[in-house]
Formats: structure tokens, sequence, C-alpha cells
DNA sequence: CGGATTCTTGAAGTCGCTCAACGAACGTGG
DNA sequence: CCACGTTCGTTGAGCGACTTCAAGAATCCG
């Protein structure tokens, strides 16, 4: 399963942020080049190989990390040692916000594939932030960010049946990775169904129906963990909250049960 | 239900940070006199009546808001209209930190009772940034802990069953009271069951059932949304994934699925 | 190749949901 | 003050979705 964690490893040189392909969605999006200088100054990029910890659970904070490429996910465990996945990361995506406030992280974070990470630690981050207002901003943008995204999937956990959630799942992948240039339709899922499971609440089992149901009714192909998204179109509809008919159709959802707002005159 | 927004209520003169009983709790923690003079210079208090929103998904963001007394809910609705309740927030609590980065709000963030809340314009409060760092920590500090305060929820909904995420709900708001000087062992439920089932990711009339449940094994009293915690030593053991038994004793939990880390020689 | 891990599929069980009815509390107006 | 409507909360019966348990197939990797 997962290794001892790898934090430490060597760094490999030369990071240029400069030249990151995804600068765009990391901390330095809208800096000027001088500036972006300054943020390469305290960086250091360190591989961290598969299955092995960024950190864990209750270790000191020092650093976030910004993932330069590969693929992360975040988890908690309960007193039990069941998981919560409470997120899979990738490439130009921040770690460690939560650990700001105790000084410990409060999650794991565990590589998914060999990757690499841009390593920022946080008290010359806080220096910079005096010197580079637009980096502060950026910060902040980010970190609400990390808060809207964590709403989203409570919404997911909290009120949506299993297809739908998986439905929510794929597409949420896809927008990310077209928003990094790759392909939407068609996509490597880096996480086992048990992170998947973890991650969306429901057992690897109900994964793995979710997977046959959604490639019998041509939603989607997938062997070997490599997705192509066949019919968007009922993925969508049906993360709207559509509900699949034994058909292979689509029906609408029952009401909801919340009464709808009364609008003041 | 719930009535049309009443942001922009009259001010209420005046307000003084510096005596104000959840300092302690706020951006304010930790700063020096002359600096909490310059953030009360940023701030206006308003009410906000019971049922009135604060603010609504979509509404640009302008400020964050410091809950002075009472209790607010904050909830997102999906498209069937259902909502998922992402908190229930206290004195001390910030609100609106969601809506930095898209530059609107959301969220829905709905007073529970007549309140008062701190309006802290974020423009000003950056520009407090670059003179009071300390302020800045606080604010980073606050963000973080709103991260670590879902990822909690996200473990609640996604791996917990109904009784279990009741005992949770009940022993972080005991908790949240004790911090702010009140009984832990007896108070108000401000929110309604619907708005607890909406929280905890289930029906209403399952909320109903725990609180029958509870209260006949002798766990809780509860009249009226006046709650008294008779039992906590039996709720956390609840909390911590024992499952309760027909003879109102509990049993050790069923072992988790996730396999035990391998740690390495 | 062989063992371990990951994934799939089936059958049975259970928890929480749905639907329905009723009771209690609240507040509004007569 | 009481009648009334409305909202809120409780309770029961039946059902369905997801889990649990169990076994087997596919894949990975040394």
């Amino acid at each position: 399963m997962c290794k001892q964690h790898g934090a430490g490893q060597a760094p490999v040189p030369p990071n240029r942020c400069a030249e990151c392909r995804f600068a765009g969605m990391c901390l330095l999006r809208g800096l000027e080049p001088v500036e972006v200088a300054l943020f390469d100054g305290i960086v250091r990029r360190h591989r961290i190989g598969r299955d092995m910890y960024l950190y864990r659970i209750g270790q000191p904070f020092t650093s976030l990390y910004a993932i330069h490429f590969g693929h992360f996910k975040t988890a908690q465990v309960d007193r039990r040692g069941a998981q919560q996945v409470t997120g899979f990361a990738m490439s130009g995506e921040l770690l460690g916000l939560d650990a700001i406030a105790g000084g410990r992280h409060a999650c794991d974070a565990v590589a998914l594939e060999d990757s690499e990470v841009c390593e920022i630690p946080f008290a010359r981050l806080q220096e910079l932030f005096g010197k580079i207002p637009h980096l502060l901003q950026q910060f902040h943008c980010m970190m609400s960010q990390e808060i809207q995204r964590e709403q989203a999937l409570m919404l997911v956990l909290g009120n949506m049946r299993a297809e739908q959630r998986f439905a929510c799942f794929l597409l949420n992948l896809s927008e990310r990775y077209a928003q990094r240039g790759y392909s939407p339709v068609s996509f490597q899922l880096r996480m086992s169904r048990d992170d998947i499971g973890g991650y969306l609440g429901l057992t690897i089992e109900s994964v793995s129906r979710l997977v046959a149901k959604f490639r019998n009714n041509g939603w989607i192909r997938l062997d070997n963990r490599k997705l192509e998204i066949v019919d968007r179109a009922s993925l969508e509809a049906l993360a709207g909250g559509m509900r699949s008919a034994p058909g292979a159709g689509l029906q609408p959802p029952p009401p909801s049960r919340t009464i709808p707002l009364r609008v003041a005159a």
C-alpha cells in the first residue's frame, strides 16, 4: 500500500518557475518577471515517488508544496482507520494550506504516481508577501478556492446519490485536465477504485458497479484506468440531478424536499 | 422560510472591538491596542434579524463579516433546490472567506436568530495587512482553520453512520460553546431539524428519530431545542466509532476495511 | 511464472429514505 | 383570549440504495 514518507528527497536542479508550464495556475499567476525571480529564490523542487508521503498527519508544518507534475491524494483517517480522501491534486495545485492554522499537517498527502513538487517554505513566503502585494492576493485567492472546492465536495457527499457523485467526479477531472491543456474526453485515472470510493463516500464495490453501469450505458469507456468520456451530455444530466432509468435513458429527478424560497414583495 | 436579504441595515454605533468579548477568537487575536484601534476604524456593525440573509449566492463580494453575537448557517443549494448546510457559525467566527476567489459569494448566509455582525471591507482589510503583519498571520490562520473545519465535515459526511454523525454534531457544538465560556452540557439549539439534516446529510425524519433514540438511551435531554448532554462519555464513544446496541449499550465497531499502513523497516 | 494486489460480480442484509399521517408550537387576526 | 392556519417536529410502515460478505477474475510486478 503506502510506503513510509519520503519528504526530503534530493532536490532536482534547476527549477525555473518562469519556464513552468503551470505557473498560471500557481501562486505566480499575474506576477512580473522580476517577482517571479524572487519567488524562484525560495523554492526547491523535489521528486516524490509513487505511494510516497509528501507529508503525514501530525508532522510539523514548515512548507507549502506546489505540484510541478504528477498527482497526489490528500486524506484523513478516522479512529477506526477508514480514510476519507479529501481531494485529488494535480499540477499547479497547492498542498498544505490546511496546516497553517495548527502548525501541523491535518491530513496525509500521498503521490499517486512519480511526481515533482515545489517546496515553498512558508516563513520565506511570508517575507515575500510584504514585497509582492500581488503574490499575497493570489495566495488568498488560492486559499479561498480551496474552501470552495471543499464546499463543492460537501455538496456531493451530503446530497447526491452514488451515480450523481460518480458523474460529478468524472466531469470534475475532465474539466481540470482541460484547464491544463489535456484532453477532457480521454485521460488516465491515477487513483485506485478504493481511493475513488474514499473520495465519494462509497465502497469499492459500489464504485466498481458504477463503472460497469456507466460503461454498459455507453457513457464512458474504461479499461485499466484509461478513461474515455463517450457521452458527456448524459454525465452532465446525471450530475445535474437526473436519474438513470433501467432502459439506459434519463429521467427527471423527484421534486426536492426543501421548500422554495419565498421572495419578499 | 427565509426572508429576502437584509444586508445594509442601519449600523449600530458604537463598535469598540477592544471591548469585544470574542476578540480573542476573531482577527484581533494577539493584536496590540493601537492595532486594534486601526482595525476598529474599518469595521461597521450591523444587526441582522432572524431568517435574514447576510449575503446570498452570486452577490458581489466586498466584505467579510465577523459575528459579534448570534448564529448563522451557511448553505449551498444544488440545481434541484436541495440545500447542503456547510456550517453553523457563532460569535467570533468569520463569514465570507469562500468568496475571495470568485469575487462573488459562493453560499448563502442566513441568521438563525437576531444577530449582529461586524462588516470588514476586504479592500481596507488588505490595506491593513501591510501595516499590521500579525493581522495577516491571524487571517491566514483563520482561513486555514476554515479549511480544516470543512475537512472534518467531509469526514463526517463521507465515512460516518447517522448516529455517529449526530453525536459528532452535538459534541462539536458543545466544544465551541465551551470555548466561548458557555456551558458545554446545556445549550440552545439554534437551528431547525431541517438545518441539522441538511448539515449532516440526513433527512429531517432521520434527525428526529436520532433525537428520540438519544433521548431514550439517556444520552441527552432535549425539549424545544433546549439541549442537555447527560452522558457525554457515550456520545464520545459513539463519535469515535462505537455502535449502539439494542440494549442501549455500546459495542465495538466492525473492523475497518482499509488495510493498515505498512511501515518500512 | 507466481504471489500479491486490484478489480469485478453476485447474493443477502441493513440503514436511512420515502411516503403518509398526526401532534405540538407558534403567531396572527378576529 | 381563542380560533385558525402555518410551520415544525414526531412516528410508523415499506422500500430502495448502498453496504457487507464472499468468491473469483484480471492485472501488476518482482
